[in-house]
DNA sequence: AATGTGAATCGAAAATTTCGATAGGTTAAC
DNA sequence: GTTAACCTATCGAAATTTTCGATTCACATT
């Protein structure tokens, strides 16, 4: 064998560092409450973990050697780190750097994300956002740490996930305002004729709408199929198609075109999914809550649809920007 | 209290370590040759210490929080510069860099220190050497840490100091070579008659020939008093002065001045003196050993005149220079 | 010599760590 | 579904380590 690797605890350290500090064993016991021999067995195991004499009695006192006055420099050092690591962390989203991977879909990035960069660019910029398509993965993004929260109108049955929901979204029916179905509130079957531009998300994804008609023995009248709803208002502008999008997506073309009521009812839950791994992290902790907060007042944590856990609710900050 | 500071030891961090690079609690106590139980004790103190789960279940296996992440990779360092402290010393004379503080006087600096700053500048370049000037202080000095090493004709008898003999030294005596007196072997009566240039040293400390010559009844014919020996060629050079100096004192005047035996036999034993803060250091024992070769054959190691403590010889390197 | 100061050592008590066994919980297979 | 396989958590007992008070030892000062 090489040699020994020495086991030690930083409290030997600190005992080292004392009587270093105070050129003493009995007064070293004395500032930490404890016995002269308990310093002195102390020390008979740092003398043997580094195979030095470390102090040697000169006249009165001791007097520490050259390799004790190198080794409480450096144990200086490791203790300062250690304490620093062990400490409490304070979380301070003003200083704090640190990367937050979140999973969501075009809905999630259009709806909710731009107001939580805004806050984080302004309160803390020091978090880097890394966002991921969640198309139909997001659960296992999350499981494998590819993420730490996915966002979306998923339904996760499994335990060992946190859930809060932040609102719930429903359906409105977009088209050129010019449209004769933009003037009055759109009926059933006038919505079922009309020609319509379906949004498939690809990956097979169906609007929960789409479901519902389903259900209830309807066929759209499909004139056309794209993979998202970006830019519909640029499609359908000049012509009689109509569009069935969730309301807060319709708002961002505000203006461009006319919306009306869906008169099929269909809501989506939309919800903030995180796992054990982030849950203690006060940086998460915080950027939850502030997703919370910013999405609406519905916010309500569950964990595996039992224990709730509400999570400190973030106050919303009052300065304009 | 604002917080309370854990202690923990290494071997925790190491355990911790393993875990986080197996992901199994198991797996690293099969790793450490412990129980499993053990693992998961170690773990329990880890997150009271950390306050953090550290590791939370995640199916078959565990997956670490964001904080034990951090804390692993924060450990990692800690136990590195750890173990890189408690390895052995191996002193390697050629990158050491330390410094080493030898107390002594003119003599010594002439007639030891050349020799070994040549042996430093080739083998050990990173030993940098603090010379102060013992004066009649040098056991002062080393037991104050202002020097590492005293070399000279002290005595000390107090315990708690380790010696080494380095050579004994005789005295000579020097003048013009057109000097009468150095055309025969000197004798006393002419000796004592000669008009001599006495070295005081300052600080009152008077020549072991003179402290001889006084003993025996003689009073030397004193013609000038100088406080060191530096130069005395060029005192001497074109005068009927004679001086009385040690013979290595001599040598380095060497063709400028005739030298013959002096007629009071007066031997002054030089030595090195060092304590137990530096006993045990590497780079200390290799330069006392360097030391001792340098100086002559007649090493001998003693502490308080009583165990002897034959240091590793140091073996003079033959290459030239 | 006697005294004082401070570290080392000793035996017993206290606290901590370790172990084997077992319980609790989740995944994969039948 | 039930079983089997595989984890970690927990429990009580045993082993080890740490602490303490008292004493001894070493050195320095009076």
């Amino acid at each position: 064998m090489p040699f020994e690797l020495p086991n030690l605890d930083f409290a030997s350290l600190r005992t080292l560092r004392l009587v270093h500090e105070l050129g003493s064993f009995s007064r070293a016991a004395e500032t930490l409450g404890l016995a002269q021999s308990t310093v002195s067995y102390t020390l008979a195991r740092l003398r043997e973990a580094f195979d030095d004499p470390l102090f040697v009695r000169q006249g009165q006192g001791i007097v520490p050697t050259t390799r004790c006055s190198e080794i409480v420099a450096q144990a200086g050092e490791l203790l300062d780190r250690f304490e620093e690591l062990a400490a409490p962390r304070d979380f301070e989203p003003a200083v704090a750097s640190l990367e937050i991977g979140i999973s969501c879909n075009y809905y999630e990035r259009v709806t909710i994300l731009p107001q939580i960069v805004r806050v984080l660019r302004c309160e803390a910029p020091g978090i880097r956002l890394k966002v991921i398509s969640s198309t139909v993965q997001g659960k296992g993004q999350l499981t494998r740490s590819q993420s730490d929260i996915l966002l979306g109108a998923v339904q996760i049955q499994e335990a060992g996930y946190f859930r809060r929901s932040l609102f719930k979204e429903d359906y409105v029916c977009i088209m050129d305002p010019q449209n004769p179905l933009a003037q009055a509130p759109l009926d059933l079957e006038s919505f079922v004729r009309a020609p319509q531009v379906i949004v498939n998300y690809g990956d097979g994804y169906r609007a929960r709408f789409l479901v519902e008609m389903e259900t209830a023995g309807y066929q759209p009248n499909t004139a056309m199929e794209v993979p998202s709803p970006a830019s519909m208002d640029r499609i359908l502008l000049g012509t009689d198609l109509i569009a069935t999008v969730p309301r807060r997506i319709a708002q961002t073309y505000q203006g461009d075109v006319a919306s009306v009521a869906c008169p099929v009812s269909a809501e989506i839950p939309i919800d903030m999914f995180w796992t054990a791994r982030t849950h203690s992290s006060a940086p998460h902790v915080w950027l939850r809550s502030l997703i919370a907060t910013v999405s609406g007042r519905e916010a309500e944590s569950l964990q595996d649809a039992r224990s709730s856990d509400t999570e400190d609710t973030h106050a919303f900050p009052d300065q304009s920007f």
